[in-house]
DNA sequence: TAGTGTGTGGAATGAGCGTTCCATAATGAC
DNA sequence: GTCATTATGGAACGCTCATTCCACACACTA
């Protein structure tokens, strides 16, 4: 059951230099001669708003009023567009992955020495983790603590950005050895895991209220371990 | 706010040999003549059973009506023994803590080797974990992603819970490196810490539906950091 | 057996939840 | 200006939530 939409993201186009107009992309190739009246809110700021809600409160302690304070809109608009809480929530975690974890990743996909920017990628993690004031830590890891037992669905979409994760630890993994940065005893799959892993562990501890130097010391300890 | 009592364990002292009869401890010494109904059940089994549906559930998503049906008695009982949810949610921490978590590590204090006790430890709890078919995780690793930025109160239990698990490793650790079994290089302040967090990430991975097979060989990869 | 006080079970309460619905306002096409 | 169509704002719905309350059952004392 459930019917979500397969791309929430592209689903509106900006059609003129106004920033807050919008209308729906599937209406643009119809026979349809009138076009309706344009929404008075961004959906993408709205969606953002409401990734900030969820990001800090969780799912099951939001409440649609909470969202609707957040996003500046009003229940008629949120329903229409994004559908009921939980369709919303999907497209939140959509969004998190596409336009905030993904880029953050594709960082270590840039050419050169692999390990320094493996190393200083997930410092920037921990100093961005430590430096919110909120403690919020990862979206992702926050809805596989409190949903993935009893959402299915929801729990196979974060499966996959966890996979995606470990990939890209992978490949940055595999170049640092083919450069020579890595001994060739060292197995970029295991290690890959394990930074997967140690990231989770990191987002708790942070969450528990761990101190700076606690965590930037566990953090120089595992990354040790790449010789 | 709040008004927690400082010891709900012990507030019961078992007075027959008929299992299921309760007095209030603090009854026992009162001017009192009459002696109360004796409770029908046992209420450190109703706290087990409510432990079990909070530890599957987490605290938001488990309702009252859910701990009734598991606990197996009704309104009036629960909330004259127990208190309210957030009241009855404490005693369950309490309770995971000193009679749950706290002997399995206590497993660590014991004499002899320490590096295999600490890695037969170690697989222990991911054996544990992996054989859970609702991959519950751990308790206080939930409480912490659920309610840790809300919860001031029951965040300072659980921060205090996570330093227990640090110092006991750092007391086996500075074991092993006093038996010889570390190299003079390893600090067991980092190490304990490492380990600590490293576990929380297990369990993240553990819930996040991860195969034995990569949790098994990350553990691998971590504490091969022991040397 | 009578009296006393607590446990029990279930009804009742009031607040908050997610969601639906509709009269009205506003827009662009003609 | 008129029409068609959508967005808006808020009222209203049914439900579930945590919690309170009370008549009754029961155990123990005297």
């Amino acid at each position: 059951m459930g019917g979500i939409q397969q791309n929430g993201a592209m689903e509106y186009l900006l059609l003129t230099d106004r920033s807050n107009i919008y209308y729906p992309a599937h209406e643009l190739g119809t026979l349809e001669p009138h076009m309706p009246r344009p929404k008075e809110f961004n959906p993408d700021d709205a969606i953002e708003k409401a990734m900030q809600v969820f990001w800090h409160k969780g799912y099951e302690a939001t409440s649609m009023e909470d969202l609707l304070s957040a996003m500046d809109l009003n229940r008629g608009s949120l329903y229409d567009t994004f559908g009921d809480k939980r369709t919303l929530f999907l497209k939140v975690i959509d969004r998190y992955c596409t336009t905030f974890a993904g880029p953050k990743f594709s960082l270590l996909d840039q050419p050169g020495p692999a390990l320094p920017t493996l190393r200083h990628f997930i410092n920037g993690m921990i100093e961005g983790g430590l430096a919110d004031p909120q403690r919020r830590g990862c979206l992702i890891a926050n809805t596989v603590m409190e949903l993935s037992p009893h959402e299915n669905e929801i729990a196979g979409t974060l499966r996959q950005a966890i996979h995606r994760i470990e990939e890209t630890f992978f490949k940055v993994l595999t170049r640092a050895k083919e450069q020579g940065e890595l001994t060739q005893d060292k197995d970029p799959r295991a290690l890959a895991r394990f930074l997967t892993t140690m990231m989770q562990g990191i987002i708790v501890m942070i969450k528990a209220g761990a101190s700076a130097e606690v965590v930037k010391q566990t953090a120089e300890t595992a990354l040790s371990i790449l010789g």
